[in-house]
DNA sequence: TGTTTAGTTTAGAACGATTCTAATTTATTG
DNA sequence: CAATAAATTAGAATCGTTCTAAACTAAACA
């Protein structure tokens, strides 16, 4: 057993208590991405639990409560790494900051516009038709829906 | 005849060629904003053909190469008193950078993530089958539809 | 293993879009 | 025509984000 097999294998161990986590390790694998301490402790905050939208900002801060020693740059580093290794997408729905959202299954979303608080739409419950064509030149990429939401009062 | 109804009369007939435009003056009226040089110019810019979709410093250029002396922070304000009038609406597609439409009706859009290119999706060929609730304490402010295309090869 | 090499992290500078500030100018009111 | 209220402006400030180049760490290899 090598010592990167090893080294895996503990951080493996401390960070899952256990639960299915590989797919991570593989994703980042598959991306050439490094398992380094950053984006495994990133990873557990983000992968945890299921549905989570966060800004790169509000991720710096998350870690820091919880101990984690990371720049900010690293955080958006690993957000966009992650990105592109489809452990994450990203979510548009103000111009000026970047949310990126943990459930990279194909779904919509919620908006709200005076809290700034975003969370997804089950997919059952919505659903569009939608007829136009690309225009000349160019291929349907995705079609996202956001409902824009006020709180009352 | 007050003199600010014969200016308003002048500039209205320097800007129109006859064509009708008084509602942006009625607009202007309504949200309490002056009819000035500069608001009248952007809103000639902005308001001659149907259909555009302009960020702040491309109105600036724009504007600038049109002879009209105009600052950017202007160019802003403009952006923002005009949506809050109704005569524009902002376009959330990319985060970093705000879109202002000029068709206020109910549309969707097509967003060419390479180009940046934005144009609207005529109303017939979408539609919105199936609405989740909006959630407790909110109601829906709209539902926007962004099908993002990419150029081919 | 120890060394080399290649990838990663970082602090801080730089950046682009936007907003703010306070002084000046312009439009409206009386 | 003066008084006042609103709008414009240049430039500073701010915000989120990206870049840079040096220090560090992981993986490959001798």
């Amino acid at each position: 057993m090598t010592l990167y097999i090893q080294a895996i294998a503990i951080i493996y161990k401390i960070m899952n208590d256990g639960r299915p986590y590989s797919y991570v390790l593989e994703r980042l694998k598959t991306a050439r991405l490094r398992p380094t301490r950053q984006r495994l402790a990133l990873a557990k905050l983000l992968l945890e639990t299921d549905d989570r939208h966060v800004t790169a900002e509000q991720l710096h801060c998350e870690a820091s409560s919880a101990g984690i020693k990371v720049s900010l740059a690293t955080v958006y580093n690993t957000l966009h790494q992650f990105t592109k290794a489809d452990l994450l997408r990203e979510v548009v729905v103000e111009s000026g900051r970047a949310y990126f959202d943990t459930n990279t299954s194909e779904h919509h979303h919620i908006f709200n516009q005076d809290t700034g608080e975003l969370c997804d739409i089950p997919d059952e419950t919505i659903s569009v038709l939608v007829l136009p064509d690309a225009p000349e030149g160019t291929k349907i990429d995705r079609v996202e829906i956001i409902v824009r939401v006020k709180s009352l009062r």
